[in-house]
DNA sequence: ACACTCACG
DNA sequence: GACGTACGTGAGTGTA
């Protein structure tokens, strides 16, 4: 065949993707996998999809496959005619969630999946029918619908699956009555009764064929029509010219439409056991697993990735490979690096993991990095290793390459906007990076992807990850570098060991973005990702690496005092229970109080021993017992001397002089931060001996602290999500909203409101955004819990709104297993439908919570994200240094504090704009100070 | 490693 | 009627 000459023999087929569903979803019963999910249109795609595959394994083998999806029901051909496929029935109730799941089994058999936007599968197919005409290389559409079949032709035919057998020219006109060429002019005049193509009426696909047999072409037909001797047919035709023609432009299929994928994405690709078994696994897929047998190797075993270079030729081969990993290279000249830099430039997207010395981002030296470009085969590059304990061995440490080079080769990659680089958690490896001036962007991050997707219900480390996606276990941390004091720094691990452990991350890393980020968009959580989640990294890293002045000498003169007082409080606690004891051992302790002394209200922890919570002791000290009080005093100097004023001394950074803390991204299930290593979100505030803690954090020289935060933001929150008219309406006149509450709740005036009732408004307001609990309130008031139902049902009679929102929520959260904030993040709730009472109790009030503790998050980050362009914009040098969940600390230099104070305050109050707009506006109250104390 | 306690929003 | 409770975190200490 002459066509075949440009093609050099390859063979692309295209499968018609939502045909089959239709098909599959009709030849199977209703089945339905572990979970309850239906799968029957899953199960008979993905059996068709392997036939498939095997089948063309033994004959007509393709080169190139794609599978083509119908993007949407509404296409351009909507606008041309508004009721085109107008009369089709909405798919069937238990097919819909199988759509999605039928995508993710074209990835789990590694074809190639096209979908766009606004035009039908069979408009890709032509666009892509078309192409390979151009390029001379042989086509297959596999599809039973007619409609393709005037793509037939030339290099073109069609394999009908139902029947099995190939559909050429001839196939063409056995159907139509006319070549393929001519197909459309028929439809155009024959409509079709099932997609409401009008047609002209009266004529059928035998009057059809023959007129356009007899005048060549649809518009020959429509010019001489008055020659037409049937009078009928001929009024016909004369008065629905029009409608024939709009008809053609139904039926014409496009073959211009924007693609994603390039011809030579479509290469195809052997299965791949990583993509693969796990979807059988997920889905109960026991008897294709076994179908396929020998077809899968078991993931990450690289026998699939060697059948890959087989398929796709030889592998570039890049460095020598370390003996006993095959897939995973060590990198150590400077040629070998180039290449590996240069392929991924080539693919576009890249892996990309950091070994260091020390978990701690802001002290670790980089040690080696490590690269993948496609799943199964990564690289390895070290930098820093040395030999074990500083001996050089012979041929321990094999030649590097020299640090300075390496990097100079990286930091254009890590920078280049034409390169994703995808890593797992790559704040920590920016935050490394940035010492050597390298910047990492465009990002996308597994861990946040995960987290976008599916917060609140598992960890998103990248071993958990590896687990549950890829099925995998990966190499731990601990198995290389060991555990306890015979710790040795990842500079100390052996290269091979290092090759291992390094390129697994960047593998596997890689795989897991495979899995997940088509997710996103299917899952409509992308904006979620995108504006709430993906710009983080870059924004904490500045914090985090900015950290915050503190005041060593004053934090040990503090911790003196403590020291000094504790030891007295100690020799008169000693007195009071007539005996020496270890007041710091809550075992020691309960013994003391409720078997020597017998006092009364003693509870037992579960685990039997006598329990000594600060509750208890405050119940005790009450009815007037001493001791207790005093163990209370001791207790608070004691936490603030070891949490605070000691451990705080340590964590000063040696390099820089200040503290640096580390936000977790991703480890809370409202999508709020956390503060690690130490935790700057827990500062003592709430008592005046506390409050001490705060003097000494403070502003470098010539600067100030600027403490701003939202005012009340949660229950602000809530007035918007439950919509209740009378909480936005004190809001929006800046009314005291407790105060309010307890007007409402116990029908007293709000001018001279005793400060005691409300405070219990208080307690209630914010019990009801933990989702209020008789017995819960009651323990914070210190009331009996008859009272607390009382003004819960008072709470709820004067706001049904409230009750109506927290009815609503539980019930979204027991049917979908997630509840929303109003940016749409997902917030899991595992458990809900627990058999055990009191967890599904527990889970349910943590879905009441979460909208409005997530909302607030969302917020918070929005804010955050603009903050740095707001204040560059503005000309400041202010430099945002901490977030505590609702407040954010500035280092200010002096004499740009009111400068700053607007632009800070505007930011954070329009934060939720224009994505959402809060009913309720938005406070935030911004104080300055030399130290936080002041500043608050 | 886990329980307990307690610091914050 | 029983279930055991306020929502979300992290860290230090004692104890097994």
């Amino acid at each position: 065949m002459p066509t075949e000459a440009g093609g050099a023999g390859d063979h692309l087929y295209l499968v018609d993707g939502s045909g089959y569903i239709f098909r599959a979803y009709h030849a199977l019963p209703p089945l339905t996998r572990a979970d309850g999910t239906p799968v029957n249109a899953v199960l008979g795609f993905s059996n068709i999809l392997a036939r498939f595959l095997s089948d063309l394994d033994s004959g007509d083998r393709p080169t190139h496959l794609a599978v083509v999806f119908d993007a949407g029901r509404t296409t351009f051909r909507n606008e041309i005619y508004p009721d085109y496929k107008a009369h089709r029935p909405p798919a069937p109730e238990d097919l819909v969630p199988q759509f999605a799941l039928i995508r993710e089994a074209t990835h789990a058999f590694n074809v190639a999946a096209i979908e766009v936007e606004g035009f039908e599968a069979d408009d890709v197919i032509a666009t892509l029918a078309v192409e390979a005409r151009r390029r001379g290389v042989r086509c297959t559409v596999v599809s039973s619908d007619k409609d393709l079949m005037q793509l037939v032709g030339g290099p073109v035919d069609m394999l009908d699956p139902v029947k099995i057998r190939r559909i050429g020219p001839d196939e063409v006109v056995e159907k139509f009555g006319v070549p393929p060429e001519k197909v459309v002019d028929v439809q155009s005049l024959m409509g079709d009764s099932v997609d409401n193509v009008p047609g002209v009426p009266g004529i059928g696909q035998k009057t059809a064929a023959e007129l356009i047999n007899l005048y060549g072409d649809l518009d020959t037909l429509l010019a001489r029509a008055g020659e037409i001797k049937q009078p009928k047919r001929r009024e016909n035709l004369q008065t629905h010219a029009d409608l024939a023609r709009v008809s053609r432009e139904l039926v014409r299929l496009k073959a211009d439409v924007p693609l994603p994928l390039g011809f030579d994405d479509l290469k195809v690709r052997p299965l791949d056991g990583a993509l693969l078994l796990p979807f059988l696994e997920q889905n109960d897929f026991k008897s294709l697993r076994s179908k396929l047998g020998g077809r899968v190797t078991s993931a990450l075993a690289g026998a699939a990735n060697r059948a890959a270079d087989a398929a796709a030729g030889p592998p570039p081969a890049p460095a020598p490979e370390t003996p006993g990993t095959a897939d995973y290279v060590t990198v150590t000249d400077e040629a070998a690096l180039a290449a590996w830099i240069a392929r991924a430039r080539a693919a576009g997207t890249v892996a990309f993991d950091t070994e260091t010395t020390s978990l701690d981002a802001m002290q670790a030296e980089l040690v080696g990095f490590s690269l993948a470009i496609e799943a199964g085969r990564a690289a390895y590059v070290p930098l820093r290793h040395r030999p074990r304990g500083g001996l050089a061995l012979d041929g321990d440490v094999p030649a590097q390459i020299p640090f300075e080079r390496a990097l100079d080769l990286l930091r254009p990659l890590l920078a280049a906007d034409d390169v994703l680089k995808i890593g797992q958690n790559l704040k920590y490896d920016m935050l490394v990076l940035r010492k050597y001036g390298i910047a990492i962007a465009p990002l996308d991050d597994t861990m946040l992807i995960s987290y976008a997707l599916e917060g609140g219900a598992h960890g998103h480390g990248m071993d958990e990850l590896a687990g549950l996606h890829l099925g995998h276990e990966t190499v731990k941390y601990d198995a290389v570098t060991g555990t306890g004091k015979d710790r040795i720094g990842f500079d100390e691990v052996s290269i091979a060991d290092a090759t291992r452990y390094a390129a697994e991350d960047a593998d596997v890393t890689l795989r897991l973005h495979a899995a997940l980020k088509p997710r996103l968009f299917r899952e409509r959580v992308a904006t979620v990702y995108e504006t709430l989640e993906r710009p983080l990294p870059q924004v904490l890293i500045e914090m985090e690496a900015a950290g915050i002045l503190v005041d060593r000498a004053e934090l040990a003169r503090l911790s003196g005092d403590f020291a000094h007082r504790m030891s007295e409080m100690e020799g008169e606690i000693h007195a009071l229970a007539g005996r020496s004891f270890n007041v710091g051992s809550p075992k020691q302790l309960g013994e003391i109080l409720f078997d020597e002394m017998k006092l009364p209200g003693g509870k037992r922890m579960k685990t039997g021993a006598w329990g000594t919570g600060a509750d208890v002791l405050e119940d005790l000290a009450d009815q007037g017992h001493e001791l207790p009080r005093k163990i209370l005093d001791w207790r608070q100097l004691a936490k603030l001397k070891s949490t605070y004023t000691d451990a705080l001394q340590g964590q000063i950074n040696p390099a820089t002089g200040r503290v640096h803390t580390s936000y977790a991204l991703a480890s809370t299930s409202t999508g709020r931060l956390s503060s690690t290593d130490p935790n700057l979100q827990n500062i003592p505030i709430r008592t005046e001996e506390g409050r001490k803690i705060r003097r000494a954090f403070v502003a470098a020289p010539g600067h100030v602290l600027m403490s701003a935060d939202y005012s009340q933001i949660e229950l602000r929150l809530l007035a918007h999500i439950a919509g209740i008219d009378s909480l936005k309406a004190a809001f929006a006149r800046g009314m005291d909203i407790h105060a309010m509450t307890a007007s409402e709740v116990f029908g007293l005036p709000v001018e001279g409101m005793d400060p005691m009732v409300r405070r219990r408004a208080k307690a209630i307001n914010f019990g009801i955004i933990y989702g209020i609990s008789a017995f819960g309130l009651a323990n914070q008031l210190g009331i009996p819990q008859g009272e607390a139902s009382a003004y819960i049902k008072r709470y709820f009679e004067r706001f049904p709104g409230i009750r109506a929102y927290m009815e609503a929520t539980k019930e979204t959260a027991h049917r979908q297993g997630f509840v929303t904030t109003v940016f749409g993040r997902k917030c899991h709730v595992p458990g809900i439908n627990d058999k055990s009472a009191a967890r599904r109790a527990f889970m349910e009030r943590a879905a009441i919570n979460a909208p409005i503790q997530g909302s607030a998050a969302d917020i918070m980050r929005r804010a955050m994200i603009r903050m740095p362009a707001a204040l560059k914009a503005a000309g400041l040098k202010a430099k945002m240094l901490l977030q505590v969940h609702d407040e954010l600390v500035f280092e200010v230099p002096e004499d740009e504090v009111e400068a700053t104070r607007p632009v800070v305050i505007k930011v954070m109050e329009g934060a939720a704009l224009p994505a959402v707009d809060i009913s309720v506006p938005l406070v935030v109250e911004a104080g300055t100070g030399r130290s936080w104390a002041e500043a608050h």
